[in-house]
RNA sequence: GGAAGCGUGGCAGAGCGGCCGAAUGCACUCGCCUUGAAAGCGAGAGUCCCGCAAGGGUCCGGGGGUUCGAAUCCCUCCGCUUCCGCCA
């Protein structure tokens, strides 16, 4: 959420910015209902004041005048309810616009609307020269009886997968992987947190109240819960309505949950395989950090996510998304694209997101320095890495021509086996 | 699910319907003292909002009510604790 003070100011250029992604920003009402709803305030402030003035003077009144100063004060409370009910009416209503308004992009952030607008940033490794004609995860799976999406289908619908022997334990192994990379290399703190959270946990990250559509809700009687999309919300808001020393930030946190998507609007797209689920299993990053290092923190952080596709030796390559194409909450963001054999093409496994301020002022996550200045913290998350997708390049980009798949050095630790071979 | 109790500032812990933003202790900041530190002494310091500022307002778990006036009374919700039941 935006201050709207900054807003308003020429100098933020906010319509503009907001126009290259898309949104097209009141100015004119916000402004209205800013200085309406200050002045509510100031009026219901003075009021208050002077009523407070009356009902000391209550005490040792002569009692001839006692009843006039009672009548005063009746008066002012009258008053003090009218401001303060347009105050609060004022202020929902802005309330309700600032929630919709998205984050501004930096303007190093390229031009355009889709994933064909990002800027290519850097490439690493070489997609592997096979001399045979690549199959995709889903038959590679089927052949190494590793997966099994029709049972998968029968159980829950389209979008959720099985995975069976040592499909089952390729899955844990780099769950095992990333969190360790991320801990013991990376210094990040291993947290395991509520995959079913409230309202305010997922207005708090951005999630709400614009894309309830994508999650799925649940809740018995009046109780309201969400299943999390990602665990950047839980990560994030475990300092929401708390101030943190800056001396103490960095704060380096990571969580494998599984993750839950309704996928709404997405119908047709990815719909062979594990690149889109509805439930999948990811290990996530987030960073809280003092808000004037984000866009450095940005850096450390996807190099923390590309270490994880280094270290598997996954061919992949950065981007960095149009404004058109960022997510709601971020004003800068980085792609990780792997290689994809069977699709000859990358796609997007990770991406890392500097968020500056914006999540921060929603979940009220405070930051005030040895000085005294108070502020709000930088927040920044990134994927590292969701199992699923990693499983589907690792297949794909460790066949072999005898159809079996090769295990990279780095995970043969954590699996036990350094091969996948056809059942 | 049943019964009882409790929710005050970073922590601990007072608080008669007006003198309470709130005693006191600890912790904290800045001085003095000391070779240095501790102890001692003095001073200061909460949050959020409106305001250029001066200043004003808010906040004693959340919300509502009674009253000229509520941390103090009433209602309600939430949370915590203890006991019983059930249970992974």
């Amino acid at each position: 959420m935006h201050d709207p003070r900054v807003l308003l100011d020429p100098a933020t250029d906010a319509v503009r910015k907001l126009a290259r992604r898309g949104y097209s920003l009141d100015l004119g009402s916000l402004e209205k209902l800013l200085s309406g709803r200050n002045a509510a305030i100031q009026r219901g402030d003075e009021a208050r004041a002077e009523a407070k003035r009356v009902a000391t003077a209550v005490k040792g009144a002569d009692p001839d005048e006692r009843a006039a100063l009672v009548e005063r004060a009746r008066d002012l409370k009258a008053v003090v309810g009218a401001a303060e009910q347009e105050h609060k009416a004022l202020d929902a209503e802005l309330t309700a616009l600032l929630l919709d308004v998205p984050n501004l992009p930096l303007d190093e952030v390229p031009d355009g609307a889709s994933d064909d607008d990002a800027e290519l940033v850097r490439t690493w490794g070489e997609p592997p020269a096979l001399d045979f004609t690549p199959l995709d995860h889903v038959d590679l799976g089927d052949r190494l009886g590793i997966l099994d999406l029709p049972r998968a289908t029968k159980l829950a619908g389209p979008r959720f997968a099985v995975l069976r022997g040592r499909g089952a334990a390729l899955e844990r192994a780099l769950a095992r992987y990333f969190l360790d990379l991320a801990t013991e290399r990376h210094g990040y703190t291993e947290y395991s947190v509520p995959t079913l959270v409230n309202r305010t946990s997922m207005t708090g990250t951005g999630q709400l109240p614009k894309f309830e559509q994508d999650l799925f809700k649940t809740g018995v009687d009046e109780r309201e819960l969400f299943l999390i999309p990602t665990a950047e919300v839980p990560l994030t808001n475990l300092h929401a309505q708390e101030t943190l020393a800056t001396e103490t930030l960095p704060l380096a946190y990571t969580a494998h949950t599984p993750c839950f998507r309704s996928e709404a609007g997405s119908y047709g797209k990815d719909t062979r395989g594990l690149i889109r689920m509805h439930e999948f299993s990811k290990v996530e990053l987030v960073r809280v950090v003092d808000s004037t290092t984000t866009r450095d923190e940005l850096e450390v952080l996807v190099g923390h996510a590309e270490a994880v596709l280094q270290g598997l030796g996954l061919a992949y390559r950065v981007v960095k998304l149009a404004a058109g194409d960022l997510g709601f909450s971020a004003q800068i963001t980085y792609d990780l694209e792997v290689w994809l054999p069977g699709q000859q093409k990358y796609r997007e496994i990770a991406s890392a997101s500097d968020f500056g301020t914006f999540q921060a002022r929603r979940a009220a996550i405070r930051t005030r320095s040895k000085d005294g200045t108070r502020g709000f913290a930088g927040t920044l998350n990134s994927s590292g890495l969701p199992i699923g997708r990693t499983m589907v390049a690792l297949l794909e980009q460790g066949q072999q021509a005898d159809g079996s798949v090769v295990i990279p050095e780095a995970l043969v630790p954590y699996t036990g086996f350094d091969r996948l071979t056809p059942a």
